[in-house]
DNA sequence: CGAGCTATGTATAAGGT
DNA sequence: TACCTTATACATAGCTC
């Protein structure tokens, strides 16, 4: 009710590269530019059958990780070929699974967001299962993050079909309807200047 | 000169996030994505004074690494907080096994196992248990609604016990290290922009 | 290969709700 | 606080040299 200002929004300023100032924007910048590093990690791992470990420590000292396979695995040969002189470039002949191998890794995290296309495209999803509950078991810390990312795709997924569905039968539908099924504050406060709530 | 025709560039075209096939792609795309990786990450940790670890094998196994302010330094950190339950180091008490500040080691996973509980013991936002593996297309408003609500509460919970509560005052460090951008492991020659894959 | 181009897909800075 | 919208900066696929 109070919009009749022209604040049209700015849209993408273009920014320095140097340290935020403002604390805001730093929690705002850090989540996002964090994800996005996360995926495109996983992109470079799908598309081109790499191996990639991201580590990321918030000036908080949390720790953020991605990795695929994993990161200690990841870490583990990093490690190996940094302090081992012995023959760094002569691999003796790579096995044709080099690639495969990759692959193999990468579908398993892969295939929760083929799942969720699936969903999206087809409605023919019921065959294979939909056990979002099974891969978790064997994610890692790292994993989850992805994992996590997929979730929000996914809710905005179950949000289009849901205003469909909606829209169709002209029921009203909010959802997050406030004094509804939100979850506001869960749990967690999250201060500029505290930290855990251990 | 041999462009007479208007060949006009294609432009960007949208890729499918899967393994490429052909090799001469392949190799472009490993190494542009490798470095614009590597760019974000660099970014990343000017922008938020994050420290940042990013590490990338090949399918050739060649290694290419980025670390600010040294990769070493960082994986040290990584794997000292993984490897390291028992360590009271940042451990500020015991918490039960639902998670709250640290990802501590093994009872990660089972934390996550269990979100279904922990959702309803702290919000009964899922309605008392939500069935994820049934197909969307079949579930009907009300329960699309539960869904989502879940999937919400999932995320948060999960990103609860992997992080935030981040940077509190920073931390005036020294991002761009001179000579810690990046570096080659193999011995291959090396161009502050990437080198080849062999 | 790596560098340069063009057109376009994506990631995101601001600001609103 | 989180998410949505908008406008734009930035990354990069397909080609050429």
């Amino acid at each position: 009710m109070k919009n009749i200002d022209k604040k049209k929004p700015m849209g993408r300023q273009k920014i320095e590269i140097k340290k935020i100032e403002k604390k805001n924007n730093l929690q705002v910048t850090f989540s996002k530019r964090r994800t996005g590093l996360f995926k495109k990690a996983a992109q470079l791992s799908a598309l081109c059958g790499a191996e990639v470990a991201v580590i990321v420590l918030s000036p908080a000292k949390n720790v953020y990780a991605f990795g695929n396979p994993s990161a200690d695995s990841i870490i583990d040969r990093f490690l190996a070929r940094n302090s081992s002189p012995s023959n760094p470039k002569t691999t003796p002949s790579s096995p044709p699974h080099d690639v495969l191998h990759s692959c193999e890794a990468v579908g398993r995290l892969e295939a929760v967001k083929e799942r969720e296309k699936t969903v999206e495209e087809s409605k023919e999803v019921s065959g294979g299962g939909f056990r979002w509950d099974e891969p978790i078991d064997e994610l890692g810390l790292d994993e989850l993050e992805q994992y996590m990312a997929s979730l929000e795709v996914l809710k905005k997924k179950v949000r289009t079909r849901a205003d469909e569905i909606a829209m169709a039968s002209a029921s009203s539908l909010n959802f997050f309807a406030p004094g509804g099924i939100a979850m506001d504050q869960n749990g967690f406060d999250f201060n500029e200047d505290g930290v855990c709530l251990g």
